[in-house]
DNA sequence: TGGCTATTTGGTTATATTACCAATTAACCA
DNA sequence: TGGTTAATTGGTAATATAACCAAATAGCCA
């Protein structure tokens, strides 16, 4: 492969592997509706803080989330909303399969 | 995390995870033109056809491709072209974070 | 049938990811 | 200041991913 056209492939690779872990997946839709600390997520997720903390740390690096602390809370906020439509054509995509999948069964 | 939600999670997360990888972006992408059988990734990449052939495996436990055997050669075409929508959300994204960068560095 | 081509599968090794625990940093308040 | 809370950082062990080579499979044609 062509070396620009490869580290173009890199970059898009950097922000979709940072949204593919379940975890990561709900922190992004938690955000999508507002802001919410590492304490929150915390308690939806029932992981160790720090795991957590590392998983808002790879959104970060990969420019989908920002950080604003506050006090000595963090709050995170999602800065590229347009991975929620991308998440709806995944769960449109789960839905076909699930009713291919059914129709084999049948 | 609840059960079914982190299932849920979990499922999405398959599918994203298929995409995360610069050669599988790649084959998406050119996918999204037309069908392609696997002698003509192997060009484009230049990988071992063994390591296009496991790519391409992973995008179709994904359901993200689907293959079809003519003769000897095997084409694979996108069976999720909402994926693409979520592709120029990304490059959107990266273009935005080239930006600020280029704001800092000025 | 036997050889040629396209593709997949199995095996191995190197690298990346993830989770947890422990220790550290930073902000707050009594 | 000292204690408490929120979050991050460092370290380690378990697991997952990805690349290559070699071998197997399947279709084609002489």
């Amino acid at each position: 492969m062509e070396k620009a056209l490869h580290e173009k492939y890199m970059a898009q690779a950097l922000i979709i592997k940072a949204m593919a872990h379940p975890t990561r997946l709900l922190i992004i839709e938690k955000l999508s509706k507002r802001e919410h600390c590492v304490c929150e997520f915390q308690e939806m997720v029932g992981a160790d803080m720090s795991t957590i903390s590392k998983h808002l740390l790879v959104l970060k690096n990969a420019g989908i989330v920002s950080d604003d602390k506050r006090g000595q809370m963090v709050f995170y906020k999602l800065k590229i909303p347009c991975v929620l439509k991308f998440l709806s054509c995944v769960e449109t995509a789960l839905h076909e399969q699930a009713k291919a999948h059914w129709a084999l069964v049948k």
